[in-house]
DNA sequence: CCATCTTTGTGCACGCGTTCACAAAGACAT
DNA sequence: ATGTCTTTGTGAACGCGTGCACAAAGATGG
């Protein structure tokens, strides 16, 4: 408390471990709902147990971002919602591009989370010509072309594809290209991109796989594999005669799209 | 081996870790597409670069499930679908019901992924009586009510709750009470289980903040926090006043969702 | 049948993340 | 002011996941 800030204390901004930082949304999520009931202090119990972390994994988390809180009383809620936010970089704004206004692109368009932290919708944007002009969520949805102009105009550094999965590769490039450094791909494919370009993936599919997985490991070992065992080459052969995209094993339906 | 189940020869069934199962759906994703386009043979080095990992841990993997892969030739492809299908349990039928059926949910109800896998929409529900019967995706949605019937009728072990984070919790319980072990939870809500029941999370709030934190950093540390440093104890309240919900931090909307 | 060459399967070491357990710090009561 | 009691912050041990590097396996050609 000295002098106002000993300026960036310890805060090794550099050591912050990968799972920590996941875990920091998680935190300020339940410390914005305590705020909102002006719950003043927490403990590290407390507050672990409504994240649903650990208490001692709370604690170690919050000790790489410094030294806030106080033995015997616990954290100050708003001084920890305040911290964790300068963190995770929330102070300042963030314009976001949504590149493939479909079912997906649309809820995600209306999702009023964006707001509520210091993301912005930016523009939507759909290679579809018939969806220009038409709004969404309040937005007119632009053209791909204009997808360069955007981002350079609007100074936008994150974008969030979902577009089918045929066509992830060439948008993500093209925002790449226009200067975004950070994507979330709700597509089903694989992105492909330089180094310093981070990308985060949403995958349904792959979600309900692996929840199969469990459940069938679950329903017990004893009846192994009895229904439907299919041989080893079936014939599993449909769709790809649109061929509107060339690549993708699904459909080139996007993470969570209609067809 | 003595008694019955020769079968499953080594698959030790047991170890197979987690990051492992979480990268199946990845390699089975690639496989379809060599698949599809009549590859016979793939080597661990080709199949990695497709599924965007590392050739030495996709061999570490497969090697959990047994023995396929021929040295000096690679894996059989269509072989290598099946075994991992039939590991992850996609070679049986999952019926699935999707609660709240807001624009996430019918993106969800759409998704084309559904069907190719073991997947099926066996139901859609919603809270709104005015949505009932109307079909989206070709499926009539019904209404809460009829949740646990439909449940036990059908046999379904996996549920999606795409509804506002305030409802979450309350319809969690009803599908665990009604026989659900499998959660896929898209609403912004750490959800309470019981031991044997399965939750995955997706949530685009905390993907869009961790790509935040990732893209600060990037922005450089010597611009430290110069960009509208707020007072610790801001001033913060909006919201929370129709008080549809009574929990739920940033809008009790869900993951992604309209508000 | 043997030699060579490709590619798998895996033992091993390393690093990250989790958890335990406890000393230090401070609030609070007397 | 002193003692007690609560809760933090963290050192240390453990376990999992990753990646290297190589021996074993088998295909292929002579």
């Amino acid at each position: 408390m000295a002098t106002g800030r000993a300026h960036r204390p310890a805060t090794r901004s550099r050591g912050i471990p990968e799972a920590t930082v996941a875990r920091l949304p998680l935190y300020l999520r339940a410390l914005t709902a305590l705020s909102e009931r002006s719950v003043p202090t927490v403990s590290s119990e407390e507050l672990a147990a409504a994240a649903g972390v650990n208490s001692a994994k709370l604690r170690k988390d919050f000790s790489y971002l410094g030294s806030y809180g106080t033995r015997g009383v616990g954290y100050d809620v708003e001084y920890l919602v305040y911290q964790i936010s300068r963190e995770l970089g929330l102070t300042q704004d963030w314009p976001v591009v949504i590149v493939g206004i479909g079912n997906l692109g649309a809820a995600l368009a209306n999702y009023g989370g964006f707001a509520s932290r210091g993301f912005r919708v930016a523009a939507l944007i759909d290679a579809d010509p018939g969806m220009a002009g038409k709004p969404v969520a309040g937005i007119p949805v632009q053209h791909t072309d204009e997808l360069e102009k955007i981002i350079q105009d609007d100074g936008v550094s994150i974008g969030v594809i979902a577009t089918p999965a045929g066509a992830a590769q060439q948008v993500c490039d093209r925002l790449v290209a226009a200067g975004v450094t950070s994507i979330l791909n709700f597509a089903p494919t694989v992105l492909n991109v330089p180094e310093g370009v981070d990308v985060r993936k949403v995958d349904l599919s792959i979600e309900l796989q692996i929840l199969a997985f469990h459940e069938q490991r679950k329903a017990g070992e004893d009846a192994a594999g009895d229904a439907g065992v299919v041989p080893p080459v079936a014939a599993r052969k449909q769709q790809h005669s649109t061929g509107s995209a060339d690549q993708g094993p699904d459909g080139d339906v996007p993470a969570v799209m209609p067809a």
